[in-house]
DNA sequence: GAGTGGTCTAGACCACCCG
DNA sequence: GGGTGGTCTAGACCACTCG
C-alpha cells in the first residue's frame, strides 16, 4: 500500500481522488445517487478513513459530490464546466477553443504610477511600474484592447528583454521572476466605444465594450498585475461560476 | 479537551480557526511573516497536529494563510475582500453598502419553457417554467431588468404565493422548497438599450446595459433557476475574485 | 542536519437521519 | 437502532528547504 507512494511519488490520495473522479465521469457512479460509504471506500483502496476523506473533500470542493450527514455521500446532477471557476488568460481560452490568435505591441516604457495603479498595487503614486499595452486579434480581428502595468521593483527585467516574445506569456515571465499568479479581482463594466477605442477595435463610435479592471495576486498575496481591458461587445463574453 | 467540543458543540477546529483568524486580522501575526509551526500552534491549543491543519486549510482557502513546504505557514500579504468572490444577491448587496432598494414586478406566470431556458434549466422545450420580470431600483432610480425562470416542477408553490412579498427574497423561497443556491455560473457581455430597455431603465436608446445570464444551483447540483438580467451601464458594475 | 510541511494510520466517540 | 458522515487522537515516516 504505502509501496504505492514510494513508486511513483503520487500521493494515494491524489490517485484515490482520480479514481472516484473517473467512476463519476463514466457513470460508473450515477448522477444523484449515493456512492459507497467512508468505511466501505476505505476498505476497498485499503486505506484509512482520513486518507479516502481527503480525496472526498476534494472532489466535493470540485463539485462532483455533496455530503448529506447521517445520509451519505451523493454525485452532483450537474456538473459544473471546471474552466470557468479559475481565473485563465486569454491566450490559453482563446487557444482551447481552437483559435488563432495574435497581439501587436502599442506601447511598452516605464512611467510614474497614476493614482489607481498605484492604489491596486499597493504602492505609491509616481513609483515606477512598466506598461504594457497590446491590441489583440481572433482570427484577423481585432478584439482587445489590453493595458497592463507591473511594479518595476519586481519586474524590472522585463525592459532587458524583447516584450513581442514575452507579451503572450507574462503570467510565465511573472512566475519566471517568482510570482505565480494564483488570485484575482476583477471588475466589469459596460461602456461605449471612444474615437480612439472605435478605430483601434474596427467598430462604431458608441458600440458596446466591455470593460474590465483586474488585480492579479500571488499565492503570498503581492499584487502583481493592475489591468485595464477593453473588449468589443459583440465579439467578447466572459463567464464565470461562484460559490454561495 | 473534548469538553470543550461538547459544552457548546463547536468543533476545536472552529474554535481555533477563529483564533488564529483573529490573531491574523488584529496583526498579532503579521502579513508576510511565518507564523508558529504546525507542531507548535497544535501544542500551544492543546489538540493534534491533523485538526490543526484542518484550521489552516480553512484559512488557506479564505486567502488569509499560505504555506511554503519545508519552510512554514504564512500570513498573506494582502487579504482579499471576502464579498467578491461568492455569489451574493442584489438587495442583500444594496443593502450591505446602505442603499435604498425596491422593485416592481412586471410580470409573474407559468409559461412553456423556450430553448434556452429548458436547456439550462435541465427540462424540455415547452415543459411548464414560471416567469418572473421585475424592474429593480435604487433609491428610485430604475437600474435593472430581471427575468428569472424557475422549474414549475420544484416551485409550483409560488404560483399561490403573493408575489410582491416574495419576489425581494426569492433565494429564501427557493430554500424553503428545499433547494438552497449554492452556485452559479454567469455569463456578462455589453449590449446597448433597445426602445424597450431604454423606456423601462430612463435611458436613451443605444446607451451600454450590462447584460448577465445566469444559472444557480442547489448543493447536489440541480438548476434552480435561471435568469436574464439588463444593467444600467452607468450605474451598474460586477465584481467577482477569481482563483487560478 | 534541523526544521518544516505532506501524507498516512488505526483506531475512537459523537451527531445526525431514517425506517 | 443501525448506518452515515463529523470530529479527533497520537503517533509515524517522508520530502522539501535552508544554512
Amino acid at each position: 500500500m504505502d509501496d504505492l507512494t514510494k513508486l511513483d511519488g503520487v500521493p494515494l490520495y491524489v490517485k484515490i481522488r482520480q479514481s472516484l473522479r473517473e467512476n463519476i465521469l463514466n457513470g460508473s457512479y450515477k448522477r444523484g445517487e449515493k456512492i459507497p460509504s467512508e468505511e466501505e471506500l476505505s476498505a476497498q483502496y485499503g486505506v484509512s478513513r482520513m486518507t479516502l476523506r481527503h480525496s472526498i473533500n476534494d472532489l466535493i470542493d470540485e463539485g462532483l459530490l455533496y455530503r448529506r450527514q447521517g445520509v451519505g455521500t451523493f454525485v452532483a446532477h450537474h456538473h459544473l464546466a471546471r474552466d470557468h471557476s479559475r481565473l485563465t488568460n486569454f491566450f490559453e481560452n482563446s487557444r482551447m477553443d481552437g483559435l488563432q490568435v495574435s497581439e501587436k505591441v502599442l506601447d511598452f516604457r516605464q512611467i510614474p504610477a497614476k493614482y489607481q495603479v498605484a492604489k491596486a498595487l499597493n504602492l505609491k503614486e509616481g513609483d515606477p511600474v512598466i506598461c504594457i499595452k497590446t491590441l489583440r486579434f481572433i482570427e484577423t480581428e481585432p478584439v482587445t484592447v489590453h493595458e497592463a502595468y507591473i511594479p518595476m521593483a519586481l519586474f524590472s527585467d522585463l525592459l532587458n528583454m524583447d516584450i513581442e516574445s514575452q507579451s503572450q506569456d507574462l503570467w510565465g515571465f511573472y512566475e519566471r521572476c517568482g510570482y505565480k499568479v494564483k488570485r484575482g479581482v476583477q471588475r466589469l463594466e459596460a461602456r461605449q466605444a471612444d474615437e480612439d477605442l472605435a478605430d483601434m477595435l474596427s467598430m462604431q463610435v458608441g458600440a458596446p465594450i466591455l470593460y474590465k479592471e483586474r488585480t492579479l495576486f500571488s499565492e503570498d498575496g503581492t499584487p502583481i498585475e493592475f489591468l485595464y481591458c477593453f473588449n468589443r461587445g459583440d465579439m467578447y463574453s466572459i463567464t464565470v461560476s461562484l460559490l454561495r
